[in-house]
RNA sequence: GUGGGUGUAGCUCAGUUGGUUAGAGCACCAGGUUGUGGCCCUGGGGGCCGUGGGUUCAAGUCCCAUCACUCACCCCA
């Protein structure tokens, strides 16, 4: 009983029809949205060196310090498996690209990202992301664009019951004076606040700006704004980001303390957050990172991305609500062995019907073979057995009305393609 | 890494202050109906009561440990 090998903790199996069925239509719709977009699909390893992500990620986060699923190889090079997918697409972006005459490019994946954390309601060991990256341009106008393409995505999905919230972090030049400045606040109110709050001052006062600790909300509430240290350049471009998007029609509000957790962001980040979800609500966040490029070894190339989690954004969605419509079900039943040979042959027509086809071999009862049919959620059956042989017929039987008829045996494949056209 | 909740049949769960052989519903199988599913009736298979230890004449029930699942903190998708 205990031996029973189990899938590793906090990573699913997804099998079940209808929640499959979802994640299809999710990425069907996704492919199709963004390449519409001119977004090309990259599929990059799941495996990267773990210097890919302590240097892109950042090596005071959270994901690189203790979540990484790092390990050596055969060779004793740390390797890890990807926590995000930015750093993977930087890197090949770096790769592949950057000796082009034009440095810029537009990407989006789809896959298994992982993380070492314990899991919960909407946090896996293993999850899956739909990401898009965008190289090339410093432009409000694209920030824009980014989030408008995923208002959109979320909408063409039924997806309403979200709220977008943007914030600016400014350039690296305002991120450090301002967190010279917040750093100095917290300093000095630094007893005022909770425990866990107090050792983030060390490593990362931005952080604090988001803590959900009651007892540090007073000081959080009286500390510096990040808005009041953005330069003019940075400020300018928020404003014409939040003018685009207002153009675009794309609700949102500004939060002037939302912090996000990878270092490499700068300028614009945002957040979609479900109101509907449990305590992981975030739907998708993302933002602009002008230096990650550079930083990995690249060209000074401006990007903006973000990524979205399939867990998160399926579990808001239901097969009705999407319209998934299910092929109708035809269950073919031979009761003696020269029937099994006449479906046999005719096999490759039968798997040009329209319809989900389904053949039980072997000479079991009609009775079994009729409960079986039931139980996969026939709509038809098609019953041939020696009198039907004899007569060249088959009898096609209609399950909810519990009528049937015989066909002539030549005539079935047509006679199911009208109904199924 | 930290805290709470839950582990009894394939599934959902009962199981009294510790007391004889551990139960129900659903599902499954067979028969009623020799070639017809669902509905009905009859019967049947299935359990180391998560695992290990302890207390006791006696443990599914009490105690300790451990593992798993789950929710939450933290963090993020």
């Amino acid at each position: 009983m205990s031996q029973k090998i189990r899938a590793i903790k906090g990573m699913e199996d997804l099998f079940e029809e209808q929640s499959v069925k979802i994640w299809q239509r999710v990425e069907s719709e996704a492919r199709c949205l963004f390449e519409a977009a001119g977004f090309q699909e990259i599929r990059t390893p799941i495996v990267e060196e773990t210097a890919l992500f302590e240097r892109g990620v950042g090596e005071t986060t959270e994901i690189v310090e203790k979540e990484m699923y790092t390990f050596l190889d055969r060779n004793d090079k740390s390797l890890s498996l990807r926590p995000e997918g930015t750093a993977s697409v930087v890197r090949a972006f770096i790769e592949h690209f950057t000796d082009h005459q034009v440095q810029e490019g537009r990407f989006y994946y789809i896959g298994p990202m992982f993380r070492y954390e314990n899991p919960q309601k909407g946090r896996y060991r293993q999850f899956h992301q739909i990401g898009l990256e965008c190289f090339g341009q410093d432009h409000p106008g694209l920030d824009a664009e980014m989030i408008f393409l995923l208002d959109q995505f979320l909408r063409c999905l039924n997806v309403h019951d979200f709220e977008l919230k943007i914030n600016s972090l400014g350039s690296s030049e305002c991120r450090q004076a301002y967190l010279a400045a917040l750093k100095e606040y917290f300093s000095e109110h630094r007893f005022q606040l909770g425990e866990e709050d107090q050792r983030r001052l060390e490593r990362n006062p931005l952080r604090i700006l988001d803590s959900k600790d009651p007892t540090s909300q007073t000081v959080i509430e009286g500390a510096p704004h990040l808005r009041d240290f953005l330069s003019e350049e940075t400020q300018t471009h928020f404003l014409a980001v939040q003018e685009f998007l207002k153009n675009l029609g794309v609700p949102f509000t500004v939060d002037s303390r939302m912090v996000r957790g990878l270092d490499y962001y700068e300028k614009t980040v945002f957040e979609f957050v479900s109101t509907e979800l449990g305590a992981q609500n975030s739907i998708a966040g993302g933002g602009r990172y002008n230096r990650l490029v550079k930083s990995l070894g690249g060209p000074v190339v401006p990007a903006v991305g973000f990524a979205l989690g399939m867990e998160r954004l399926t579990s808001l969605l239901s097969a009705e609500k999407l319209g998934l419509k299910n092929l109708p079900k035809v269950f073919f039943a031979a009761l003696d062995e020269d029937s099994e040979k006449y479906f046999a042959s005719k096999l490759p027509e039968i798997r040009q019907l329209n319809a989900m086809t389904m053949v039980d071999w072997g000479s079991t009862s009609l009775k079994s073979k009729m409960k079986r049919a039931a139980r996969w959620g026939a709509q038809w059956v098609l019953l041939s057995g020696e009198s039907e042989r004899e007569k060249s017929v088959v009898v096609v039987r209609d399950m909810e009305s519990s009528s049937q008829e015989e066909v002539p045996a030549h005539d079935m494949i047509d006679f199911l393609q009208k109904k199924f056209s």
